[in-house]
DNA sequence: CTTGGAGTGTCAACAAGGCTGACGTAAATT
DNA sequence: AATTTACGTCAGCCTTGTTGACACTCCAAG
């Protein structure tokens, strides 16, 4: 049995320069994470914030404006200044809901869906080879450690999505 | 032997779904990742480029400009920006290189120390919730699968931060 | 039926933090 | 002596976030 010191038990992975390690593999990692797409869209009119829209419209057709505002954590103004580029652009199409006429219900088009196959490519590509060279059992502890690391109300939000479809 | 379609061999965890859920696992917990250290910056005048700043002077005290540059993948302008704020303030001190004096040496001041510290409690206690959570083995699977995800030269960066010291 | 409130769109103004281009200066290198 | 490197800085632009205010539609409750 072999202990350690801190005064706790034998929690290695606890110490603050391994957290510290995991601090900046976040940082590093996001960047790649995200490298792909943006330069994609650089030239393109949009930016991230276009692609995180069409990602979850793609993800969750007919979803309506103030589920998407939750999911992505942005006012009304902000996502809607991205909102009508796309509507504008023939990319995104906002229906009248059909049950509380209000609500808007939000899909790609053609042309919408084809951005959107070309940017989750991309990123998919990534994570992908990520995945591969890490192997299966590394793959769960990676879900596992950010599902850890998520706001209670992201945690619903990601759940919700991989369940329902909303 | 169970076979799964796809012509591959078994790697049920690289069907599109399961790489959808890591690319939202990802979007979500780093928004998690950030939360807790924008709310200590917000009210203050500085914000998460500062925190950034800090973090990596902190963590390699007496690199250059340049090098800091190359490890947050901006541009000298907006670098320069936030270093000024940070050196007016009083938080980092920029010394004159002795070896070569065209460089700056980039340190901590005491008070520059503790908000370092400040920021950096919040987020590993965040860190070492969710690994405490998770596990071990899943920490490790994590780190593995962050660092198959960056791009070379971030790989290059982050490696070297863990040996050198840079 | 009227009224309150929710869901949405939109205008205006502003801030943070990226970017490029251009220029200056000091110091090292050739 | 000339060039290159490291850094600072001015000016201007873009994206994407924020508040605040106001209008409109429409569901639901009194």
């Amino acid at each position: 049995m072999v202990e350690t010191g801190g005064g706790s038990e034998g929690l290695l992975f606890l110490t603050d320069e391994q957290l510290r390690k995991g601090i900046e593999a976040m940082f590093f990692a996001y960047r790649g994470f995200t490298a792909d797409p943006d330069r994609i869209l650089e030239g393109m009119d949009y930016g991230r914030a276009h692609h995180r829209a069409v990602h979850f419209i793609g993800r969750a057709p007919g979803l309506t404006v103030s589920s998407l505002m939750a999911i992505l954590g942005v006012t009304k103004q902000s996502l809607n200044r991205v909102l009508r580029t796309l509507v504008d652009d023939g990319l995104v199409e906002a229906r009248i809901g059909r049950e509380d006429r209000r609500e808007r219900n939000l899909y790609l088009t053609d042309k919408g869906s084809v951005l959107e196959r070309s940017l989750s490519d991309a990123q998919r590509a990534r994570m992908r080879a990520a995945y591969r060279a890490a192997g299966p059992q590394a793959v769960q502890g990676f879900r596992q450690v950010l599902e850890a690391m998520m706001d209670p109300d992201m945690r619903r939000a990601y759940q919700g999505l991989k369940e329902a479809g909303l």
